[in-house]
RNA sequence: GGGCGCAUAGCUCAGUUGGUUAGAGCGCGUCCCUGAUAAGGACGAGGUCCCAAGUUCGAGUCUUGGUGCGCCCA
């Protein structure tokens, strides 16, 4: 026996049941030991961080990485899933900040630096819980209690590792970043920050005057809209591809040079008249020519100043780079002269690809401290030259916004307010060419609206990615992103684009950078563990992190790497005597800490067992996140893998400390699956505030999380931008789970009903009695299996649809292609359920216990259990449920415990059948043609027909098909079926080309064939085709042959028959009634009027019934005359009667137009026992 | 401004190497079934495959341009 199903199903409670089950029994634990030995398959977490309530977004994370590691599980792979949260970066400080209500870093200060970080440890943890029931209510595998944590000692440890190595390898060096400053606050605002201060203002925009060196009448043009970065000018940037013009300014007196596009618009502006264009040139032609800047602050120092050009592997001076690939050389001078070979560091004239000529003059003055851009400018200028020669950053503004001594005339003021003097001045001077006013957007600090925002160079760390571009590049074409067009799109072109990785941050919640530097000297040193620190000579300050422990015993430990007590600690200089070594100030970006996981996760290298862990566990097969991640953790994953553990470093790398393992690309992942974002209901972005999505737990508790996985995996590829629609996730269930579970509970109930239990008759291995997954080999022990080949056509073609199904799945699966294989899965639950139960209902339902009836338990049984293990990995409570009953409890536990222990199936290549399956088609299609016919006769199924002909495009399976009416007949309720070759009174015949195959036989001349062929008789060229095995069309252009491989026949159903019309076949109905198909009729008219009834007398299946039909109508008399023991079969009746029964309530009914009064009452149960059907 | 992606039925989405009649679910309409039953099923209506040009015998599919939307970066 089975346990009995319950009708209608709860699933979230179920699931909850399933969810206890799993961890009581650990089941996870338990599919990872049976792999134990097993072939790794890596997966590895992407670390959240739980300082916000995870939403839908995160769920389908969740559930694509549930996913495949289910998958593989089942495959027979080992894969181990740690777990892992990521707790630093600015996003905590934020949250801590609002919480705390303070916002500038003066303010955190002043709070204190320690109790801040608590705090923000205390915030990374808050919704910890929330993450890890989602987690678990998801059915998301994971080693939640082994997780790894981006704060914890050993995780730092690691880090610091990883950049020790970097920056003895010279790979980590200080340099300048540009950023968004507030220069009041005295710090740096994030990208998202600066986003959301942007405003409307009207800054000045003023054209000046740079004479040329060595034409003093002439001068450059050039614009800009902040005046006050003026005395900071080291650069003029033209369009080399654009043409510029030289005119004569008739007012002025002198030439000016400016984009000759922008010619007239300017003129127009200043009113001045250029009676002659002197010479057009192109921007090609300006570069490297020299020009006095309107400030000499720093050209009187360096105005003449000279460096060495760089010389290249091919023995080439290289100057005045235009483009990256696209450099002057000066190809024709000897090795001597090359390495005298010079240029001016400052203030030339230099090719910028960002020039546009939308506004402005088309030549940009260039200030490389107060713009990103410039800012490039300056390090692409400084690697033509040798080493220390080129051009050096000027800056003569101070942090706090106002000008240094270094721009003496204004000192000390705001640089902001300099403007208008700074005007003035050039106006005095006479190079002002122009002044007006300018709108654009620009940034101010969120926090002070008053205060805009300014550009500013930083002193910050790097890491020199952009010297293993290519290399990377490398190992990005080996990675398989899915989808593809990932790869050479979004992140090839990010990788393409690569600068150096700005990796320090002025913050204070994040892996401390462990560099220590001599407070003399400038000496540097790295530091890759506590210990390590600790056993420097002379350190001193640990009493610091002492006290704090004192104070506040529950102090984590790992607390004591970060800041403020790493700080406190410092060393003896190796390098000055008496003095100190200290760390720098910075914290590390985030992204760094969540890139350096493949090895950071195990504490590698320091942790004990974390060379084996790592060396096993790397790289990865499998991640996956969501778009946003491309420049974050893919990138640095691929960054840090990449500059730690290949063979070749970058080059010209000596001495490079040894790292193992060392892998062969691509590394540290090899399949990725990157996700499309999700929106809304409304199709905006997810916002709590506005309300446009339902959260999880909702969801969860409404549909369960089966229906919510189903939704992911089966609705779309996952990397579609989905709107996600609570709509759809609900409907997952009847369309998908319900439909299984409906054919489950049918297999209960009939199976109870029949006493068919496998239990009793597969006794297992000789021992212990386990039947184990319960495989084909093993149920074939039990009574009455019977080999495959033996059973009906129905019952082989479900089996065989079912080892189609499995390895199709299979093969997506291993694609990665989820959608795909739920596809499959999803056609062939609605074949079994609408297809092979509904056909096989009255074998279930037929009284004598007969082979065939066997044969369709041990079927249906075989599908479900197979259907089982295919679906667990993406519905896997619900797969649970069905296996807990159909299995574990059946065998009364001598079947494995949990569905997800199995191995998943694979196809057996001799049960599937390719010619049944397409049969089969055939015959559902010439079913459905059937009742299209019967739609369009206005005739119900209840009615009875004679006779339903089938014309067959193609008679191949005829021959099957006529042995197999059965399964037409009963499905459009017709006594007879008959396939006719004659079908001319019912069809005309058109014939088609086949367009695959003509196409490049006759190119231009196929559309004069078509045109022929469409107007031709089409059952005369089928005549000729029969009689000569091909046909010849006389085209204009000359005779065609065709033979039957060319054409292709179809089919039209001629007017005035009840048929209907399809791909294959024409199904053409009888639609002449007989006296006796209409009491038929009638009778089963009679049969659904009682049932109806019974239904809301509420009977039992079982129960039987006294029937009183009264009615004056003579053909319902003779009908239940003529069918009399069919009804009463039917209804369970036991005796009937046209008189009324006393004790019941009558029915008024109409049947077929004829009024009745129909009479039920309940009989006892004890007249029969039993199965109800075996009346 | 640059890069990437998306645009197919009222809605949410499929659409395999270019091929004859572009599909599914929901919703809608008509109906069937009523012993899987607070289910299930069939049939039908509904499409300028965003627009334009090109390549081709043939384009939802390939190319180019445009429009709209999204994301990332400036």
């Amino acid at each position: 026996m089975f346990r009995p199903v319950e009708g209608s199903v709860s699933l979230p409670k179920l699931e909850e049941e399933i969810c206890r089950f799993w961890k009581d029994r650990r089941i996870y634990e338990k599919s990872l030991s049976a792999r134990s030995g097993a072939e790794e398959f890596v997966f590895y977490e992407g670390p959240p961080t739980a300082n916000g309530l995870p939403h839908p977004g995160h769920c389908l994370t969740r559930a694509i990485k549930d996913l495949f590691p289910r998958y593989r599980t089942m495959r027979g792979y080992r894969c181990r899933r740690k777990a892992g949260w990521d707790t630093h970066g600015l996003p905590v400080e934020v949250e801590v900040c609002k919480e705390l209500g303070i916002h500038s870093k003066e303010e955190i200060e002043a709070y204190g630096v320690e109790p801040f970080i608590h705090k923000c440890l205390e915030s990374v943890f808050r919704y910890t819980k929330e993450w890890e029931q989602l987690t678990e209510r998801l059915g998301f595998w994971i080693h939640l209690d082994d997780a790894y944590v981006t704060y914890h000692q050993s995780y730092v440890e690691s880090v610091w590792w990883a950049l020790k190595n970097l920056f003895d390898r010279g790979l980590l060096y200080q340099g300048h970043k540009i950023v968004w400053w507030w220069a009041q606050g005295g710090t740096a605002l994030s990208a998202g920050e600066v986003g959301q201060g942007y405003r409307e203002v009207a800054d000045p925009s003023v054209y000046v005057r740079f004479p040329l060196v060595d034409r003093p009448d002439t001068d450059l043009l050039v614009w800009t809209t902040t005046p006050w970065t003026l005395p900071n000018n080291q650069f003029v940037a033209v369009s080399p591809t654009s043409d510029y013009a030289v005119v004569e300014d008739k007012t002025l007196g002198r030439r000016l040079i400016m984009a000759a596009s922008l010619l007239d618009a300017i003129k127009n502006k200043v009113g001045h008249e250029y009676p002659k264009i002197h010479e057009i040139i192109s921007g090609r032609e300006l570069i490297g020519r020299r020009y006095v800047p309107p400030f000499d602050y720093y050209y009187n120092r360096d105005g003449s100043t000279t460096g060495h050009l760089r010389i290249d592997q091919a023995g080439r001076a290289t100057r005045n780079m235009y483009y990256q690939n696209d450099c002057r050389f000066d190809e024709d001078r000897s090795a001597a002269e090359l390495e005298e070979e010079e240029d001016y560091v400052a203030w030339r004239i230099l090719p910028g690809s960002f020039v546009t000529l939308d506004t402005g003059t088309g030549l940009v003055h260039e200030a490389p401290a107060f713009g990103e851009v410039d800012y490039d400018v300056l390090l692409r200028q400084q690697s033509l030259f040798t080493e220390g020669e080129g051009p050096q950053l000027i800056n003569a503004v101070a942090a706090d916004g106002t000008f240094t001594p270094e721009a003496p005339d204004y000192q000390g003021r705001w640089v902001k307010d300099c403007d208008r003097d700074i005007i003035r001045d050039l106006k005095d001077r006479g190079l002002l060419y122009h002044q007006e006013q300018y709108v654009h957007d620009y940034p101010f600090c969120w926090r002070a609206e008053e205060d805009p925002l300014i550009q500013y160079p930083r002193r910050s760390w790097f890491i020199s990615t952009t010297r293993f571009k290519e290399k990377m590049l490398a190992n990005n074409r080996r990675i398989n992103w899915l989808p593809d067009h990932i790869r050479d799109g979004r992140f090839g072109n990010f990788l393409e684009t690569n600068v150096d990785w700005a990796l320090s941050r002025e913050r204070y919640w994040g892996t401390p950078l462990p560099i220590w530097v001599c407070e003399e000297t400038g000496h540097m040193e790295a530091v890759a563990g506590y210990d390590e620190l600790l056993a420097k000579p002379g350190m001193r300050g640990t009493d610091v992190w002492e006290k704090a422990r004192k104070v506040n015993p529950n102090l984590p430990d790992d607390l004591k790497v970060h800041k403020p007590y790493i700080d406190a600690i410092t060393y003896d200089s190796p390098k000055a005597p008496g003095k100190r070594m200290r760390r720098v100030s910075e914290v590390i970006d985030c992204w760094f800490d969540s890139g350096a996981m493949p090895f950071a996760q195990w504490g590698y290298p320091a942790q004990a067992g974390s060379q084996t862990h790592f060396a096993e566990q790397f790289p990865a097969d499998f991640i996956s996140e969501a778009l946003d991640q491309t420049r974050g953790w893919f990138y640095s994953l691929l960054a840090i893998s990449r500059l730690l553990f290949s063979p070749d470093g970058p080059d010209g790398e000596q001495d490079r400390p040894e790292v193992r393992p060392e892998v062969e690309y691509p590394h540290p992942f090899r399949n990725c699956i990157v996700l499309g974002l999700m929106l809304g209901e409304d199709g905006g972005k997810m916002s709590k505030s506005k309300r446009n999505y339902r959260e999880p737990q909702v969801i969860f508790d409404r549909y369960g999380a089966d229906a919510l996985r189903w939704y992911f995996f089966a609705n779309q590829p996952p990397w579609t931008s989905i709107r996600y629609s609570e709509q759809s996730i609900k409907e997952c269930i009847p369309e998908f789970l319900l439909r299984l579970w409906h054919v489950y509970s049918f297999f209960v109930i009939y199976a109870n009903i029949d006493g068919f239990d496998p239990a009793a008759s597969i006794s297992g291995d000789s021992i212990s009695g386990a039947v184990g997954q319960l495989t084909a080999d093993v149920l074939a022990t039990g009574d009455g299996y019977r080999p495959v080949s033996q059973r009906g056509e129905l019952d082989r073609w479900i089996l065989s649809e079912l080892n189609r199904n499995a390895a199709t799945a299979t093969e997506r699966m291993d694609a990665y292609d989820n959608h795909g294989a739920c596809g499959q899965l999803a056609e062939f639950v609605d074949a079994l359920s609408n297809w092979y139960v509904r056909r096989s209902r009255d074998r279930f339902w037929s009284g004598e216990q007969s082979t065939d009836k066997t044969d369709a338990y041990w079927t249906l049984y075989e599908c479900l259990l197979s259907t089982c293990k295919l679906i667990a990995p993406f519905v896997p409570f619900l797969a649970e449920a069905i296996w807990q009953n159909l299995a574990c409890e059946a065998f009364c536990g001598r079947a494995i415990e949990s569905v997800h222990l199995c191995d998943y199936p694979t196809a057996r290549p001799d049960a599937i059948d390719e010619t049944l399956s397409g049969r089969m088609a055939q015959v559902r299609e010439i079913v459905s043609l059937g009742r299209s016919a019967r739609m369009g006769a206005k005739l119900k199924v209840r009615q009875p027909l004679p006779l339903v002909e089938v014309v067959l495009a193609d008679a191949t399976h005829q021959p099957w098909l006529e042995e197999h009416v059965g399964l037409i007949s009963g499905e459009l309720n017709v006594k007879r079926v008959e396939f006719t070759q004659k079908a001319d009174r019912y069809i005309t015949h058109t014939v088609l080309p086949d367009l695959k195959r003509l196409g490049p036989r006759l190119g231009r001349r196929l559309p004069g064939l078509r045109k022929l062929l469409a107007e031709a008789d089409g059952g005369k060229l089928l005549a000729e085709l029969k009689a000569e095995g091909r046909i010849t069309l006389e085209l204009p252009d000359g005779p065609v042959t065709l033979d039957s491989a060319d054409i292709q026949v179809r089919m039209q159903a001629k007017q005035g028959w009840a048929a209907a019309q399809g791909r294959s076949s024409v199904v053409v109905l009888s639609t002449e009634l007989s006296d006796e198909l209409v009491a038929e009729g009638l009778a089963r008219e009679l049969v659904h009027a009682i049932q109806n009834r019974r239904r809301e007398l509420g009977c039992e299946f079982t129960d039987r019934i006294a029937v009183g039909v009264v009615t004056r109508s003579g053909e319902i008399q003779d009908a239940m005359g003529q069918f009399r023991e069919y009804i009463m079969r039917e209804t369970l009746t036991v005796e009937i009667g046209s008189e009324p029964l006393a004790g019941s309530q009558p029915a008024e009914l109409k049947l077929a137009g004829h009024p009745l009064t129909l009479y039920i009452r309940k009989r006892g149960q004890n007249y029969f026992s039993g199965n109800c059907r075996s009346v």
